[in-house]
DNA sequence: CCTGATTGACTACATCTGTAATCGATGCGA
DNA sequence: TCGCATCGATTACAGATGTAGTCAATCAGG
């Protein structure tokens, strides 16, 4: 369905996910919070985004309020879906032993799995 | 270091972890299995390879010998953290979280993930 | 030795992406 | 009402990517 989202595009949906509606100079304030990008080029990522169908915008008098037709949590599965499938053959404890290995996990994100973990088998 | 490798390399890339070295022909054939690329067009892949010096050739007579330079376990590595660190704030719960509300974890992967946790618990 | 098949190198070209300048309409202040 | 600021739309352009054709060298068979 919807499009592939680029990098730069990303940036600039995450500021509509954290608040929207937004003008495009609203969003051009939050995108450049992090990113050295002119207005201009996130406003032309505002119109591939909508060419992309992920947003759309309303009129409001002679500017525009731009909000998010897909969710955050929906782009987010999908990703993460794409990149088990793509590098670990579709199954997710080779992701985690990997990322197990690699030292990603914080105490933290353990106790957090074992919680997951003990959800999932009640 | 390495550049980015893009999905179509990847499919090359994927050919040469499973086995290497190969001619560009050989790899040609096992990417053509699920690919549905011209012999050429794996050869420019492979051209592509070089230049990002992620992959290397040692000439065999008239031909080449291709063998990747980056292990895969390195390029998984990496990629899985670009995606936690984008989507999830760098933390790996979420991303577990995510997975396990999406009902992507299968009973086989609870249990591997519980042999993972009590391995670094202990 | 000549010819055809093979192989890598070079070239091609449309699309996507990153990054922006410019243009045309329109509303606001003087 | 007239010029200026503002906004979205259009255009630009280089580099990456997907996909492949063509060329030049070379090797193997007749």
């Amino acid at each position: 369905m919807s499009e592939k989202i680029s990098e730069a595009e990303l940036v600039v949906m995450e500021a509509l996910w954290e608040q929207a509606p937004l003008t495009a100079n609203d969003v051009s304030d939050r995108v450049t919070a992090t990113r050295d990008w002119s207005a201009q080029t996130v406003k032309t990522l505002l119109s591939r985004l909508m060419a992309k169908d992920v947003i759309a915008a309303d009129q409001d008098g002679r500017r525009f309020l731009y909000r998010p037709l897909v969710a955050r949590d929906d782009y987010v599965a999908s990703e993460s879906g794409r990149l088990v499938n793509r590098l670990f053959g579709g199954r997710v404890s080779p992701l985690i032993a990997q990322l197990a290995s690699q030292d990603q996990l914080t105490a933290e994100d353990i106790a957090e799995l074992e919680d997951i973990l003990k959800g999932l088998k009640s």
